[in-house]
DNA sequence: TTGTTATTTAGAAGTAGTTTAAATTAATAT
DNA sequence: ATATTAATTTAAACTACTTCTAAATAACAA
């Protein structure tokens, strides 16, 4: 039986490349490509493939793009193929539901084998993805096994209050000052947001705040200012 | 004398709102409108006009812009009109070279009131930008008079390492592990990074990655496991 | 009324980030 | 060859963040 296959890329050449590398084999059938998330959606629930090859780093996809891809079908299987392979990345990738993931460099073979082995139901991951899990000590299996909270994440008014100003490099104390809080306060709003985001440092709330538009990059000027000047 | 303005906003009624509104001065003349920075840099130097009229956080622009209009003719003045007014914003706006700052939202006679003074060399803030100056303790003689260091963040390969990682969530340590060095190296880079980019937090850190297209907020998930899991 | 969530405050222990100081290596210019 | 600079490395002291535990008030819904 075929594995229907749908190809998730914003580059042309790259889908076309998919494409036409997946094509020569009898049990894999193509059946859609699509340039961002939308259209994957709009496939994805019209044709109910069995397998999904995407790079959700492109633009116009992300990697909630493969958790919401889960839940609009049951049986679909996620193959991964982007071209960095940080251990946060792979580790994110999971999370979200991704089955197999291999890199856009990697040997032909192993592009046909992930979606091969990923829609009979295995895992698969290529030589460099391997190496990667190994050196961060990743369990894809264990990861895998996390439940992940399906419900969007749900700040309070308050919180994201203190978010912003996290993300503006403020301290605890000096968003109590802002806010007319104590520090003590501000620290419970901060530890209440990384539970809720399922993150532990600051590093993770900025991220989350420029992910989410709380704050624009665009308005932070990075030049040192000569200490001469005064 | 006429004051020569140049506009600049993404958007097409606010464009046309602030031409219909100062118009009708007579010491003011509107010499173009510019949608992005683009096309705004080519109306400066082109038409060199005395005043640009920004909103520096409109799409296709940013805190940047300023600084580059500002190299680009030696006596442009900046003004500033956005929707926000948090204390980093107007901070770094100044920082950058804005001379006055006003709010969308103030009355009109501010906007006039804002183009007329800046073209005469004074500097000018709406009631809204006062008084958050005031709340945050922002002097903007002295941020005007900081010689900001005109040439470009030059980091080291190291550094950009570093960046990454800080940005991805890891602590000292664990990029220590990861990049095979003392947990002390990477703290004497984080310090260099810090005055470098002349801020003194990880927030900043995080902030100038995702600007600066180091990392993408796209590969980072928030959603909670669900403790029960295990 | 009861139960839930959001908001507020507090103390303490442990971890991580920030500042300051200093030395070594590598690259470059004079 | 030597002086200068930038990059990289190590260290210690201090400040801030993170985790944990505990509790009180307010707003709201069942």
């Amino acid at each position: 039986m075929d594995i229907q296959v749908v190809i998730a890329d914003s580059n042309h050449i790259v889908r076309c490349g998919l494409t036409a590398i997946l094509s020569n084999f009898p049990d894999i059938r193509i059946v859609g490509e699509a340039v961002n998330e939308e259209k994957l959606k709009e496939l994805v629930f019209n044709f109910s493939p069995r397998v999904v090859l995407i790079d959700f780093l492109a633009p116009g996809f992300s990697v909630d793009t493969v958790q919401e891809l889960k839940r609009i079908s049951e049986n679909l299987r996620v193959v991964a193929i982007t071209t960095e392979q940080s251990g946060v990345t792979i580790v994110n990738a999971l999370k979200a539901g991704v089955d197999s993931y291999i890199k856009k460099d990697c040997d032909i073979h192993e592009i046909v084998d992930s979606v091969q082995e990923t829609g009979k139901g295995s895992k698969f991951f290529c030589g460099q993805i391997l190496e990667a899990i190994r050196r961060e000590s990743i369990d894809p299996d264990e990861i895998n096994g996390l439940e992940i909270n399906c419900e969007p994440v749900s700040l309070s008014r308050r919180e994201l209050e203190v978010i912003k100003l996290i993300a503006e490099g403020n301290t605890n104390n000096q968003i109590a000052e802002k806010l007319y809080l104590s520090a003590h306060t501000v620290n419970t709003h901060r530890k209440n947001i990384m539970q809720k985001l399922g993150v532990n440092n600051t590093a993770s709330i900025v991220m989350y705040a420029v992910k989410s538009q709380l704050v624009s990059p665009n308005k932070f000027l990075f030049s040192p200012v000569n200490s001469a000047a005064g």
